[in-house]
DNA sequence: TTATCGATATATCGCCCCGATATATCGGCA
DNA sequence: TGCCGATATATCGGGGCGATATATCGATAA
């Protein structure tokens, strides 16, 4: 799971284990706690697999990897003139190799058994979505709805009428925000779709009738 | 975690492990996905902890403890006949004991440190708010209020252009779902300000403006 | 009668993640 | 110069999860 994650920003470009873990915590962070005992041993996992390599210190300098603290004006200039020297030895970018692009397209696609991190994996999976074919983000799409519609089938089998007031309220609100869930992924699926008729017409002629598929959202 | 859970349950009537993680998967089950990976081990913790105890198997006859496959009708008349001779044993019923009430109060009125569990964290104290004073759930309530609106403003503050169209459209779904989190805690709030405020005004003269209190519903 | 099968039941294994903590180094400032 | 806070890597103990190993029981079929 971690690993789809680095791999994912590791695309972008090479990272430390510091930056890494700060911007898991910016753009995923919603999802995520991301520790460093998650994060240094999933980083040495990936390297042992071959999916990233640690960049060649003496190679890159500083100026490549990004530092953490952005330089800010003033400071910029006072900061470089003094980097003429490259010390500071500490700190290991990693960088992605082919046979971790590889690995995250397969963890991208891969259908997860979905256990109690389905929500997280989704999400997780949807926040890379650009890496994905219209195909691909419509596959994603049916299967998260394929899971909603049964959790909520399997909330709504479960008589309502079942514990006290406390347990009641709980469940009635899981289901409805399920509900909303679902017709979010709807909303999701209908764009993906119109945008994938859309590109479809472009390269080939229009048939007659190009909308019918699109009608309602059927799993 | 799961401590409270197994504790709240056992509070009912004993059970052994096998029941135990059927009733956890069907009544906190929207929660959870309780493996005997970790069932087991937190029995184990329990009983070491003296929180619970294995029922003398002697004493209690086989129908004292639930069987988990319910007889039906026809069925249960030659089972019970075949049952004079009570063979099997496997199968260990626990029962919570004074330290075990104690310890589930315990675990019930804490506050956790706010990890990554936070959400299953309220939502299952909040499945045994039953066992809370009044004060006890106001304070449930409040705590998790004071979350959920550190999550949104923490959400605001990120500034919304941020990230390619799904990253995006999933910072948006999951802020409007705090926000009904977040709703539907202020009207249980509510709901038990009103309730408390009746059992004050039964046990204690009516002050003239009783309402003031309860005008909004700030942090 | 015996074989077999699915449900009941306990238990452990390896793996991953988490929070806490240890230990450096760096840059800025008094 | 000495100190502090941010940067940075790393490990530890503990808990949860999915998979799996056993064993027993009751029912059904051969």
């Amino acid at each position: 799971m971690l690993e789809l994650a680095i791999l994912g920003l590791l695309k972008e470009q090479p990272l430390h284990g510091y930056e890494l873990k700060k911007r898991l915590g910016d753009t995923l962070g919603f999802l995520w706690g991301v520790s460093y005992g998650s994060l240094y041993p999933a980083l040495r996992r990936l390297e042992r697999d071959g999916a990233i390599e640690i960049v060649d210190p003496a190679q890159t300098s500083r100026a490549s990897v990004p530092a953490t603290g952005s330089i800010s004006g003033e400071a910029a200039a006072a900061k470089l003139r003094r980097l003429t020297k490259p010390t500071r030895r500490t700190r290991k970018a990693y960088r992605i190799t082919a046979g971790g692009e590889e690995q995250f397209t397969r963890l991208l696609i891969a259908d997860a058994p979905a256990g109690v991190d389905e929500d997280r994996d989704f999400s997780l999976k949807f926040a890379f979505a650009r890496h994905l074919s219209s195909d691909g983000r419509l596959e994603l799409l049916r299967r998260r709805r394929a899971h909603l519609a049964d959790r909520l089938s399997r909330a709504r089998s479960t008589g309502a009428a079942k514990g006290d007031r406390y347990t009641r309220s709980l469940a009635e609100h899981r289901t409805k925000s399920t509900e909303r869930d679902l017709e979010w992924v709807d909303e999701l699926i209908s764009t993906e779709r119109r945008a994938l008729s859309a590109a479809t017409e472009a390269s080939t002629p229009p048939p007659k009738a190009a909308t019918v598929a699109s009608k309602g959202v059927p799993a």
